[in-house]
DNA sequence: CCTCGCAACTGGTCTGACCGGTCAGATCTT
DNA sequence: AAGATCTGACCGGTCAGACCAGTTGCGAGG
């Protein structure tokens, strides 16, 4: 059912999760608002008791609506290049965010995404034995988004597209000593045969071991730790 | 605030809840139910866009208002905003990085950030002591950003940021069950006390706690996933 | 210079009307 | 009598216009 209060709703609430209206900025008075909407302002007024109800915004008698969410940053979110953010830094998100991801993939596993899976892993074997890096690390690259593709969670595999500069980067790093980069192949190979596998916990170690092993090679667990 | 409409849909949500009103049923006329609860058509109409907007209930035009569910569910098709994705989706994602958040937050505490924190708890116990369920929400929605940002993680925050109007639409689904909402400051204060006094560990498990709760709240933990 | 109060806003509420959809019961047709 | 059709009461959706109560800024008077 589309009504006018419900489609002047969500027409607000597009601009202001597009950002055109950000938060803390006030609307329009109600009249002149509707009038340019070209519906009453009784109509509009339900419009901002749904926007109300879910939260995105209040209105102030006396004053006026103002917007209490949305994004509040239109751009300047990665202004800079993917190393503004210290790898130690990625590699911990990383190890937050993934193992659970391989774990969710491992459960929800589609015969279809194995022979994905495993053509990746080839890929990279590939790439490696051609001494091809800048391949192995766009296969190591797509294998990562696509085991969060595979976690079947929206959030999950919206946070690791948003973060892709990032992984890319850090993805880069252990190819530094190209004296173990067949380490990466064989620790791919124990994820994917986990995650086809259907077995969820041994995913989850398998890609926290491999971020562990990540790291190590790229100079970040000198600690031990 | 308390207005004449706000009024309203508390009243009829408080009888949603109740099960006076019950999943299927109808609601009076507009006309006889405005006339019933002393208020005008058109601020009764604005109470019901809000429980519209939060899913309680559904208007037929030429038939009449029906309870869809005693629980807030995202299910239709008006707010198609932040509830694109499944609410389940969202506390999944959330179970992921939030625990691990805490626990980071609490290895890391800085003695200004407790104050902080402490603060946005008091905020969310008063906004609820005053009936203000907007305000609370926000006092929520505060508190579990600032965790992100505590945990000293950028790509955490940002994943959390990203996140914000997913996060703060999983929010608001608790407190359609208004009788509960104390729990939520209980659990707050729980996860404010592990991380304030350096305990990492705890902090995660309370904040796991507090989303198997909020999630059960929100009804989504019935089915036993 | 400060203060007070008016005027012009804001959102909150109400009234009464009209529209099109829905449905049950009365009416007309076969 | 059985079926198709009309009718009217009721439903929610929308509208225009009015009034109230706060908020705010600006100007007149102290």
């Amino acid at each position: 059912m589309t009504t006018l209060s419900n489609n002047a709703a969500q027409m607000l609430q597009q601009q202001i999760i597009d950002g055109r209206l950000g938060s803390g900025s006030m609307l329009p008075g109600q009249r002149a608002l509707a009038a340019s909407m070209g519906i009453s302002r009784a109509s509009l007024r339900e419009a901002i008791s749904m926007l109300e109800a879910l939260g995105m915004v209040r209105s102030q008698p006396g004053k006026g609506v103002i917007v209490t969410s949305g994004k509040a940053r239109p751009e300047s979110e990665l202004p800079a290049g993917p190393a503004s953010v210290p790898a130690a830094e990625v590699f911990e998100f990383r190890e937050v965010i993934e193992p659970a991801a391989a774990a969710m993939a491992a459960q929800r596993m589609a015969p279809r995404d194995a022979s994905r899976l495993w053509s990746l892993h080839a890929e990279l074997e590939q790439a490696i034995a051609h001494g091809d890096l800048v391949g192995a690390s766009e296969a190591d690259l797509a294998f990562h988004l696509l085991v969060s593709e595979m976690s079947g969670n929206q959030p999950m595999q919206q946070a690791a597209l948003q973060f892709r500069p990032h992984l890319a980067y850090s993805l880069r790093l252990p190819f530094a000593d190209h004296t173990r980069i067949g380490e990466t192949a064989a620790e791919h190979q124990r994820i994917t045969l986990a995650i086809t596998s259907g077995n969820p916990e041994a995913a989850r170690a398998a890609m926290l071991a491999h971020l562990h092993h990540s790291a190590d090679r790229a100079g970040l667990r000198a600690d031990g730790q």
